[in-house]
Order: C-alpha cells, then sequence, then structure tokens
DNA sequence: GTACACACGTGAGCC
DNA sequence: TGGCTCACGTGTGTA
C-alpha cells in the first residue's frame, strides 16, 4: 500500500507549481491529467480560478493527512495504519478511555462514600485496637472529652479542603465551644492533622453523641458525603 | 459546505451501476466524467477491471465517511463538522481524556499508596479498669503512617509525665524517624496530647507493627506497666 | 495478477 | 461573488 504518512513530505506533493519538481513521477503524473483536463476544456487549466482551486484543495489534503498522523501518534498499539484503520481505531480508544475514566470515577465515589469516620465519644474506651493495614479514610473524626474540666480534644485527619480550619472554628462556634488552643500539620502531600482543644460553655450541655453528630454531620458536608 | 455527513445515505453515491438512477443529477455527472476518460483513453472504461475500481474506491469512500461520523458522534461540543475540524477535535478529546485518567489514576494511586498502618494502643490506669468506659486511658499511642511519602503520624494522649516528651523524640531518633513537626497541647489539668510527625529514613525500613512495638514498648516503661 | 490504499485534479454545493 | 468542503473517478505504488 502507499505509506500514506511519508507521502506528507514527498515534493511532488507541493511541487507541482514550483519551479522546480524533484519527484519526476509525480510532476508527470499531474501534468498529463491537467493537460488532459485542459484538452478537453479547450482551454488552459492553468487560468488562476484553476489553480487556486487545485492550491487549496491540495492544502485541504495535507492538512487533514497531518491530522491523521497526529492522531494516529497518540493512539497506542496501532496496527494497521491506514486511514479507515486510523479512524476506527481512535473510535475504539476514545470509547476504551471513557470506559477506564467511568470505572476510575466509580471508584473515586466509591471510596468517597466507603469514608467511614472513627467515632469516638467524650469518654474513650479503653481497648487495644488490632486493626492492621487499611486505607486512609478521607475524614477521621475523634473527639475526646473530659467532664471534670469541660474540656474537649477534638483531633481530625482528613484530606486537605479548602478552608476546613476555618468551617471548623466557625463549627465549633456555634456549638458553644470556645478554642483553648489549635494546631495543623500537614501529613504527607494531602493530609492534614488537626488539632483543637475547646472549652464547652458553662450553660450548654452536650453529650459526647451529640458533640460528635454535629461535629460529623458538618465536617462531612464538605466532603459531600451522605450521612 | 457539503453537508458530507448526509451525503453518506444519497442514492447517487452507490446508484452509479446500479440498474436505476434514483438520483439523476449525480448520475449524469459521474456519466459525463465516465465519457470523458473513455474518450481520451479510446475504449470503454466500463470494462470490469475500471468499474471495480471504481466501485471498491467509492466503497473505501463509504467506510471512511462511516467512520468520520461514529468518530464525531462520541466526541462531545463538536462545533465545526468537517473532516479536518473532527479529526482535530478527536485529537484534542484524547489528549484531554489521558490527562483526566491521568489525574484519577495520580489519585487512585496516592489513595492506595496511603495504604496505613493505624496501630492504637491504650493502656488504661489498672485501678480504673472496672468501669474503664468513663475513665481517660493513662497513655494511648497511635501511628498513622503514609507508605508513599515514609511519614508516620504519631498521636499520643497521656497523662503528664515528667520528660515524656524528650523521651519521645530520643526513642524516635533512635528508630531513625526524624522529627518533621511537633505539638504538644495541654488538655484538663493532667493530660496531655502529642502530635509529632516524622520522616522515616530511606535505608531504614519499619513495618508498622515494628513501629508500634518499639514505640509503646519504651513509652509503657514510663508508667511501669508490664506489657 | 490482483487487491488495496493513497494523492491527485475536478465539478459541484453551500454560505 | 469567492472561499470553503465534499465526493468523485483516476493513475499509481505496494503487497
Amino acid at each position: 500500500m502507499d505509506d500514506w504518512l511519508s507521502d506528507l513530505d514527498m515534493g511532488g506533493d507541493i511541487s507541482f507549481f514550483s519551479e522546480e519538481h524533484p519527484n519526476p513521477t509525480l510532476y508527470c503524473v499531474a501534468n498529463e491529467t491537467h493537460v488532459q483536463t485542459g484538452a478537453k476544456r479547450g482551454r488552459s487549466s492553468w487560468e488562476t480560478p484553476t489553480r487556486d482551486h487545485i492550491m487549496s484543495e491540495r492544502k485541504r489534503r495535507q492538512l487533514m493527512a497531518e491530522r491523521f498522523i497526529a492522531l494516529s501518534a497518540i493512539i497506542p498499539g496501532l496496527k494497521k495504519i491506514d486511514k479507515a484503520s486510523v479512524l476506527s481505531e481512535a473510535i475504539n480508544y476514545v470509547k476504551q478511555l471513557k470506559g477506564r475514566i467511568a470505572v476510575l470515577e466509580q471508584e473515586s465515589s466509591n471510596k468517597k462514600s466507603m469514608m467511614i469516620f472513627t467515632k469516638k465519644c467524650l469518654q474513650s474506651h479503653p481497648h487495644c485496637e488490632k486493626n492492621s493495614n487499611h486505607v486512609l479514610p478521607q475524614l477521621q473524626v475523634e473527639a475526646i472529652g473530659l467532664e471534670l474540666e469541660r474540656e474537649v480534644l477534638i483531633r481530625i485527619l482528613c484530606e486537605k479542603p479548602k478552608g476546613i480550619f476555618l468551617k471548623l472554628l466557625t463549627l465549633l462556634e456555634n456549638m458553644h465551644l470556645s478554642i483553648v488552643s489549635s494546631n495543623v500539620l500537614p501529613l504527607g502531600k494531602n493530609t492534614l492533622n488537626i488539632t483543637i482543644i475547646a472549652q464547652m460553655g458553662e450553660e450548654y450541655n452536650m453529650t459526647g453523641d451529640e458533640l460528635m453528630s454535629k461535629l460529623t454531620q458538618d465536617l462531612f458536608k464538605l466532603y459531600e458525603v451522605p450521612q
């Protein structure tokens, strides 16, 4: 078959109306066609409109050929390189990529909905957890409260979301928890460890469940995870 | 411009050599071309080889046109529908899809490489084991490691012992963990929340179990609690 | 020899 | 009107 990929750069492709004709074969072919048509019409086909037409059509073909080459270049595992195959492979490849994206997005979505939070109430339960390897949750909230001092330790391990710290503080404010001290440490590239110690208002009593419920409810909204 | 998308199904496209000619215009055009060429050659171009050639070429064009339509069908937001644009948009779209996949795979990879070892060990007061539900443990150690970044988050909640922070840092040093950042927050009067992020030395590999084992072993000695 | 893929020039349709 | 795209038949090279 013709190697249309390399034909692009052949001199004959553009030398039809140039001064020299580096590719005699192609020149002759083109010239023959021209003469034939000219004879039929009884006038020279070298007139400007026809020449422009030929030139623009040639340009259009060249452009398409370039695009074909570019398209075939980004399709991996291309075996047959004829244009029809390139098109068909491109179609398959696009479908394949779409499918892969769908899978990945599904995975990502699953992961988000799989995120569980560690719900620790005001009193921690003293027993050893022997959990071995597992995936880091997107959001992990833990609250430990001291009833006597009415202080709460809140530890949050989460993916870096925009403005979570401010939202967290606002949230605590609304829960009548005043910040005693706080700390934010980055873990890796995408994770934040937030530690907050807050004082519960004297007039507002809250159980650990209530606190955790409110806290997690609003925080998980940031990740659009249904409760 | 010609609507090459709808040209596909036009009768003239395939009726050239059929018995009827449902599209007179196209038929005439084709016939004229044929006669012209035939005259030049001085013989009928209806001979079998030429006809087959024409037919196969026509088939090839039709196939390509179908592929073009199929390709343009799976490219969203296609504005210009000329072939060159379809090709160029297809190229862009493929690149775009590839980019999206790269992002998603990176995310997924991050998540997977974030396989962590979460170890939690709680040691409660020996004298409070019966109603331990309501009492803060004497020592709570938690380590969360990011395998990819070789970073470890260590969270310790403990009664204020003398010099635990220094001992902790020394211990980590001996485990070839270099401190990236740390924070100590007091909770109530008697409790400390220590947060440490440390980097694991490249040459020292440690499993989560090993880390927790060493960490807790030494820390619990501070409280003289038998392992 | 023959089957196929290509580039070409060309006429025509459409803004 | 001119500039654009398209399908067509054709000659040619290659497997």
